[in-house]
DNA sequence: GGATGTGAAGTCGTTCACAGCT
DNA sequence: AGCTGTGAACGACTTCACATCC
């Protein structure tokens, strides 16, 4: 968030920014972010706040935002091709290098059409191997749900440390892996229930 | 979650839960469960448990899924697209019911192929007009994060009172609107951070 | 002077442990 | 006997307030 609110500041040119407004662009409060930022060290001057350029390169590094991540998009329907095609990938440091499907045939030409270049599918059996020769960091599961777990076995297989779950299936996996849920469901239930609670 | 726990124990035929096994298959603490539970009501039974088609619709109806809410996407590219194909969506109570863009040519052909029947794309400045014919509950911003304040504009101003945005920039609204935020950079952000902290 | 870094206070959420029902 | 509901202990995060330093 702050690494975000940062680059748009350097973006229109500004060399210092304060806590304060720093915490009012992201929503927060002051001490927060003098908080969060202290917390891996100091990076402010007193009395003058915190600089920009050096700011942002220093949070870039501690969350690992300055080296590639590459990743592998598990399951090409819908959201999977969608994620093929999201473009504010290309402009941060994420790179889908590798796409599964069990459907090899029925993909390939859509998706190769809307990205002007062909993409190659591979069978989900191949991830162990092609995980490790093209170095994949993050595995993406846009899958049906019924398949995930399946696929997370896959996965883990592959040694793949980090997920990334579009599906509303909680998955199982050994302790020393990285697993983040996102589902559209539960998030619109959430704006559900808070719409239908303020109305009262 | 607990409502998507409940429904696959409810699936399985079971009748009666208790609170360790829903902790365990939701993956949190027993004491967590029956406070969360205990907070909107006394649902289950001492020496029992709690039975499982009871606390569902008793979930369901605190969580406002008992009703159907109407949605519209704003931003038919892929992702917008990808939404509009979303088949999770058919199983729950949220319909969408409109689509909006500014390219009104470009989409239609696209998205009524894939989805089998016309889609009507309208242009954004109908938002107002058509809310409130065709009672738009929650807007989903899909535009390019350039777009999403004014977009936002428009949907404040057709009064509509939920907004997920999938843009990366942060909106304001008034208060008394509802805004969830999903980012998939930040997201990723998020699991890289993990990974790259585990490995040290 | 002015904004950071940080102990202390305050707030919120989680977990424990057990009284109270069924 | 067993499991819920809940006060009390605990822990984590947020905010305050000010000493500290540029």
């Amino acid at each position: 968030m702050y690494a975000r609110c940062l680059e748009e500041l350097e973006d229109r040119g500004e060399a210092v920014v304060s806590s304060a407004q720093l915490a009012s662009d992201c929503g927060v409060n002051a001490a927060q972010v003098r908080k969060d930022l202290a917390y891996f060290g100091e990076f402010g001057i007193r009395g003058v706040g915190y600089y920009i350029k050096d700011l942002s390169d220093d949070i870039k590094g501690i969350l690992g935002l300055n080296r590639e991540w590459r990743m592998a998009i598990i399951g090409v329907g819908n959201l999977g091709t969608s994620l093929l095609l999201y473009k504010d990938f290309l402009k941060k440091n994420y790179k889908i290098v590798a796409a599964f499907d069990v459907d090899l045939s029925g993909v390939v030409g859509k998706v190769s059409e809307k990205i002007g270049k062909p993409v190659e599918i591979l069978h989900p059996d191949r991830l162990k191997e092609v995980a490790k020769q093209r170095k994949i960091d993050i595995a993406i599961i846009a899958t049906p749900a019924s398949e995930a777990q399946n696929v997370t076995d896959k996965i883990v297989a592959a040694n793949i440390k980090g997920i990334l779950n579009f599906t509303p299936a909680q998955i199982k996996v050994p302790r020393g892996y990285t697993v983040k849920n996102v589902y559209f469901t539960t998030i619109l239930d959430n704006v559900a229930y808070l719409l239908q609670s303020k109305r009262k």
